[in-house]
DNA sequence: TTACTATTAAAGAGAATGCTTAAATACAAC
DNA sequence: GTTGTATTTAAGCATTCTCTTTAATAGTAA
């Protein structure tokens, strides 16, 4: 139960935020899905990788896997190279940087589970 | 363009991740939402907080407050404790640890543009 | 008890999400 | 050129999300 002036200070820390609190939670939005989560932590891990590799490795369809990286390239979390007909998808800084802790857990849990 | 082996790997490394990779997107899922991740931050910033405070800093509705609670009870992000009728909602030390450097980077941003 | 406050719960509407299927684009090999 | 591979795009559909509105629960105070 704040005073009103606590409810005001709030409020301003609030709306200083926007730009970045709407950044943040487009990108952990995006991170929030499984298969991209599994998409960003295989790209981590393999540097760059196809469409195609990442459907066979996933079990899911091309199309499907082709939706959820527009969708990380659109939020700025990785890149495309194309060499020849295949597209490599990489992380970008910006993904590395905002989600380096994530992807510590990850790897943390893989050493954990794995007695 | 992987060849089986290496497309097995990958597999594998995915499936031995299936548990932490659910709690981790679930996770980044619930912090994904615009609304709940000003709560998140609010909370961490004022240590605890009601419904009808978190409802008044961000213009929402006591429901829409109280459904986002519930969600972030439910994933184990918050917790609740009452005293009288007021109920008082802190972050978890869950939370605390795997969202660290997102509140990190939104303090790092209140310091940058803020001139 | 009655009235008031804080909160949750339940039902419903509209929008967003994530897949499937089918079609289109781009490049390589023959 | 034709064929085949890698990828994207578009349309459709079922599911999920997030709010609103209304009702219910629990504690406080008169």
């Amino acid at each position: 139960m704040l005073i009103k002036k606590q409810i005001s200070s709030c409020r301003r820390r609030i709306e200083d935020l926007t730009d970045p609190i709407q950044l943040l939670s487009s990108t952990l939005s995006l991170a929030g899905s499984e298969a991209r989560l599994k998409i960003l932590f295989l790209l981590k891990e393999e540097g760059e990788l196809c469409p195609c590799d990442i459907s066979d490795i996933l079990y899911m369809s091309v199309p499907a896997i082709s939706q959820h990286l527009r969708k990380l390239k659109e939020g700025g979390l990785i890149t495309a190279k194309k060499t020849g007909q295949t597209i490599f998808y990489a992380l970008t800084p910006k993904a590395q940087k905002l989600l380096q802790r994530q992807f510590n857990f990850l790897a943390n849990a893989t050493i954990n589970t794995t007695p």
